[in-house]
Parts: structure tokens; sequence; C-alpha cells
RNA sequence: GCGGCUGUGGUCCAGUGGUUAUGACAUGAGCUUCCCAAGCUCGUAACCCGGGUUCGAAUCCCGGCAGCCGCACCA
């Protein structure tokens, strides 16, 4: 059983997670997170709006998971997030028609399906395998698609990405923030993407979660206020030149930024965030790093972008976020189908004021003169170039039709204007997170057998805060004199709001290690000593280690201890072994 | 999707064309003043689904589903 295998079997066997639909078969890609399964996803979700929402001032949408199609084919995701396929008729293996027809065609991506296939039949081409003849040629689209409404007229699609409900709000977000840049809008939510062949658990599902941020940011500067705060942040980066080496390097973000590795500030900052978030959710660092996409494997319209990819033990570097500088691809495309305007006015510090040249025809004469076409010529006479001006008659191509129009009826004259600002239409910087990933990683990073007097000791090492439940109560013994005073300080956690526990099952032993195998990070054992003085023994998960304190402390100082205010050595007596 | 391997209580695994399908661990009840998976008693609990062959199928055959590995795919 190699490691994979056994945080799968744990995670199935104690209720972090399992595959769906279990009962009638099953489905792949999909998967199911069982009671602390969701609890351990809240809180790593929770940290996620700790670091965006709170501490970036992002605020946090929830869009409809189903989109209409203009969304998507603004997106890109109607044309670009389908392959075209081609299946072989005798050996039944499949193809990318357009990757066939690569040496043939220069541009395959910009032909429709009946195109490739036609190609395929001009040039005929077979399939590389066996020779035999190839299907016609069809679109797999990756987007789940659905009707709204009765019948087929309006097609809705799964999201493939969350992305979009912040770009579509964006007119509504711009106002909400008072019409100044730089902002940011976030949304946790489900996206949908139909994989051909879904595999290794919850590494790639067809319904996942994402955590993803929107930044718009002024184009013009990419530099970012708080840059001084991460700016010492030492990093693993597996940048392009790295990765023709083969090598990863560990610098500063501020040294990443100085040499030109990463792009700019902004990019450096996410990155340094998200490596933060990510240490806080108990990824472990030595096997994090941030990887730069090659030129080649960027989206089009991304002008940088870096992963943060975790080793796991079975399936190596996977990528578990991507921070993509999007530029102003995406508003610029809800621009254009839209016809909404998406640019932000932005102020100058000053205003510039500018001395300039403007012609201004005679609109009363050149109305009635050329009536519908007056507007055209007037255009037209407006971007001439004023060395043109000059004679008495003008001449003025509108249209394939020349006109002649006198110099009188043209005034030209200087004057000095204030410009106050400029239309920016902001550019991206997506940190984007893939959650049922990042809590595979936390559960496989955290997990540790250790010998233990000949056995072994299966703990899941979960940072405080992460942990599905926060301390477990047990009474040494199923009596009712250890029992009444346990359930009494259970309520007392249960009342200020922690994830508590309470086991009177097996041997104390055994409960512990049943806590310790999902990862509480802390157990209460009411003993016979209580009773006489009304101490409790508290036990470290990691250590092992006990203390003992008087049981009416025992909410403060487990909150304490998981908040890190309290150092558990110091907190109680300890308990000699 | 293709090819190979696999599918037995919650978990891991044994096994056979024929009565009531092994075992371990886990789990429930109980006993034991019990602080690191101790012991004892009793219990719950399984042959992936569908079809075929057969007097009889969990076992053989076919199909499906799921998992693993390889190929392809991975905006």
């Amino acid at each position: 059983m190699d490691r994979y295998e056994q945080v799968t079997e744990l995670a199935r066997r104690r209720g972090f997670m399992w595959p769906s639909f279990e009962l009638y078969g099953g489905a792949a890609g999909f998967y199911d997170y069982g009671p602390l399964g969701a609890r351990l996803k809240r809180r790593i979700e929770d940290i996620w709006r700790r670091f965006f929402v709170i501490g970036e001032g992002f605020a946090e949408i929830e869009c409809p998971t189903i989109g209409i199609e203009e969304v998507f084919r603004a997106s890109g995701h109607l044309s670009g997030f389908s392959d075209p396929l081609t299946e072989c008729k005798e050996c039944k293996e499949i193809y990318r028609a357009d990757h066939l027809i690569k040496h043939i065609v220069e541009v395959p991506d910009a032909l429709s399906a009946e195109e490739i296939y036609r190609v395929i039949k001009e040039n005929d081409i077979t399939c590389p395998e066996c020779g035999g003849e190839l299907s016609e040629v069809y679109e797999f689209n990756l987007m789940f698609r659905t009707a709204i409404g009765p019948g087929n007229r309006h097609p809705g699609y799964l999201r493939p990405e969350t992305a979009q409900g912040m770009f579509i709000n964006f007119p509504r977000l711009l106002r909400y923030y008072r019409d100044s840049l730089p902002f940011g809008a976030v949304q946790i939510g489900r996206s949908y993407r139909n994989e051909i062949s879904p595999r290794q658990g919850v590494i790639r599902l067809r319904e996942f979660s994402q955590a993803e941020a929107e930044v718009f940011i002024d184009p013009r500067s990419k530099r970012h206020p708080r840059f001084s705060e991460v700016k010492d942040l030492r990093l693993r980066l597996y940048s392009r030149e790295a990765q023709e080496r083969g090598e990863v390097e560990e610098m500063s973000v501020g040294e990443a930024v100085e040499r030109g590795i990463i792009a700019h500030e902004i990019l450096a900052y996410f990155v340094a965030r998200t490596y933060e978030y990510l240490l806080a959710v108990g990824v472990d660092r030595e096997r994090l790093r941030f990887r730069q996409h090659k030129a080649d494997e960027m989206a089009h319209y991304a002008a940088d972008c870096w992963d943060a990819e975790v080793l796991l033990d079975r399936l190596g570097w996977i990528e578990i976020v991507g921070i993509a500088d999007r530029t102003d691809y995406d508003l610029r495309s809800h621009m254009a189908l839209s016809k909404a305007n998406l640019s932000v006015f932005v102020h100058y510090p000053e205003p510039i004021r500018r001395k300039r040249v403007v012609v201004k025809p005679d609109m009363k004469a050149l109305g009635p003169r050329f009536k519908g076409r007056a507007k055209a010529i007037a255009d037209a006479l407006q971007s001439m170039d004023l060395s043109n001006l000059k004679d008495d008659i003008i001449k003025v191509t509108v249209d394939g039709e020349t006109y002649e129009i006198e110099r009188s009826l043209v005034s030209v004259e200087e004057i000095e204007e204030e410009i106050r600002g400029e239309e920016v239409v902001p550019h991206v910087i997506e940190p984007s997170f893939g959650i049922d990933r990042i809590l595979y990683t936390v559960l496989e990073h955290s997990y540790h057998e250790e010998p233990v007097e000949g056995e072994t000791r299966v703990v899941l090492r979960f940072l405080p805060g992460i942990s599905p439940v926060d301390v477990a109560i047990l009474p040494l013994m199923d009596k009712d004199e250890l029992v009444e005073p346990a359930r009494r300080i259970f309520d007392a956690f249960r009342r200020c709001g922690m994830l508590a526990e309470f086991d009177t099952s097996g041997s104390i032993g055994r409960r512990y290690r049943r806590n310790d195998e999902i990862g509480t990070p802390y157990c209460i054992t009411v003993d016979y000593q209580t009773l006489e003085d009304g101490t409790v023994t508290v036990r470290d998960r990691d250590t092992m280690q006990q203390i003992r304190i008087g049981e009416e402390r025992a909410v403060d100082v487990i909150r304490d201890l998981l908040s890190g205010a309290l150092c558990f050595s110091e907190a109680g007596a300890p308990v000699k072994a």
C-alpha cells in the first residue's frame, strides 16, 4: 500500500470522503465529503476567506452555477473548451482530429469539425495505428449542457470556472467599490468539467470546488502597495529557465521581481499570499513549489502564470493553485459581445492642460445641403490633417464619393482643454484555487505513521483550527460517576461553539488512537482524580504528553491552545509518565 | 474512450461449480479502578450489477459499472 492508498482508505473508512453514488455502483469523477471531510473543507475555505476576503478586502459574491450561452461564447469556453475528435472505425482508437491534419493545415484550430473532416477525406488520412477509416469529426465540449426552460431554445451550461461570475458583474462591482481601482471579488463554489477520463480520486473531478479571486487593477502600474510585506518571503520557484535546467531555485519574492522572473509586483504579491495560505492550512513547505507556465502551455491571453504545485506520493507534482495575469482579455471579450462599457475612468492626480486644434464644420450649412450624409462628411472633415484644410475648396471623400466644401464652411480653432483622466480597461490578476486538491494534499501531508511500543500509530497532524474535531472528551471508564462530569465539560464546549466529541467506548488507549487517526489535536480525560480535586488531563496529539488542569479552565485552555496563544507545556501541570 | 489487471462484511484478505462462505482488524452490548489499539463473553455485518450456461453460479461465459496501471485527453 502506498501513501495515496493509505490516505484514501483512511478517508473512506473514517468519513472524510468517498466515491459518490456507491449504492448504485458509482460514477467516475464524483466524490462525496462525509462528516469529517465536509468540516475539513469548510475550515479550509474559511481560512481562505480569512486571507482573501478579510485580509485583502475582496468582496465575496455568489452566482448561479448554470450560465447562459452568451457568457461562454464571450469567455471562449464554447469554442475553445472543446476538442474535435475522430474515431477509427476499425480499431476504435480516438484521436484529436486537429492533430491529425497539423502537417497539412497551418492553423487547424480555426477550422470547424466539418472542415477538418473534409481535410481528412481529401487527403486520405487514415488511422495512424491500423490504417482504418476515420469517423466523422465531432466536437467534444468539456462543458455540461442543459436546457433552460422547456424546449431547446435556451441552452444552459454548467460553469467550468467561477471566474465568469465576477467578470459579468463587473459594472455592479465597480459601483460597489465606488468607481475606483483596484478592487477584487471572489467566489467559492462548484464548477463542472465533463472530463473524458477522470482519475486519481479527488484530483480530477467532474464536479469540483474552486475558490477564485479576480483582482481588477489599473493596467498602467503593476506595483502593489503592500509588496514590502511579502518581499522577503523565500519561495521555491521553478521558472521557465529553471525548468530548462531542471532545478528549482529558492529566492525571495523581491528578488524574483527584480530579476524579472515573476513578471511584476502584483503577481508576485499573490504568489506570496498563496504561499502563506497554503502553509496556514497545512501544506508541507518542503513539498511545495511555484512553477511558471511555459509560453506554449499558457492560455493565449495570459501574460504570465504561476502554479502552486505540491508533491504527492503516488501522483508526483500536482497543480493546486494557478495565479495568472489574464490581462484585459475577459473584460474586452464581454465588452465586444455585450456592447457594454466595461472600462473605468481613472482620474489623474492633476488634470492635464493641453492645447488642441479642433475643426468645426458649419453644420447649419452642411446639414441642409447634404442631408443624411452631412454627419459622415463632418466626421471626415474633423479627422483630416490640418495641412489639407488650406485650400479654398476642400475635397472630402466619403464612401467612395467626393464632395467639395468651401473653406469658409469650416472653422479651425485652437482650444485649451483640461483632461482629468482616462478610460482604462482593467487588467485581471486571478489566483484560482482547487479546493478539493488542497484538501487531499492537507490529508496526505498531515498523514504520519510512527512506531509506538511495537504498534504503528497513525496520526493526522492537522494544524490546530483545521482539524474537523477540536477536542474529544473522554471519561476514563464508562461509569456514571465519570461520565457525568465529562458530559458537563462536553456541554460547556458545545455552548461555546466548539467542535467537541464525546466518546465512552473501548479502552482509553483505543480512544486516543481513534482520535489521532482523525487528527483531533487534544483529548480531555476525566478520571478518578477529577472526582477528588476537580482536575482533568489534557493530552496532546503530537507528543502524546499530558497535563492536568482545573475542569473549569478546560474551554479556555483548549481555545488558547488552538489559537496558539498558549503553549501546551505551559498550560498546566505535567503528568508523570 | 482503448488495452491490461482487479472487484468477497466498515477495512484488509482467504477460498470453492454443490449443505449454514474462512479469518484478522474495526464496530455494537457486557465484564474488568482501564492513561495510550490489552483481555474475556455475546452480537451485527459481505461474494459490484445485469444477462447467459447449468439440476445448481459468489465461482464459468458475455455485457455493464467502478478502481488501478499504460495510451489518449487534461481549457
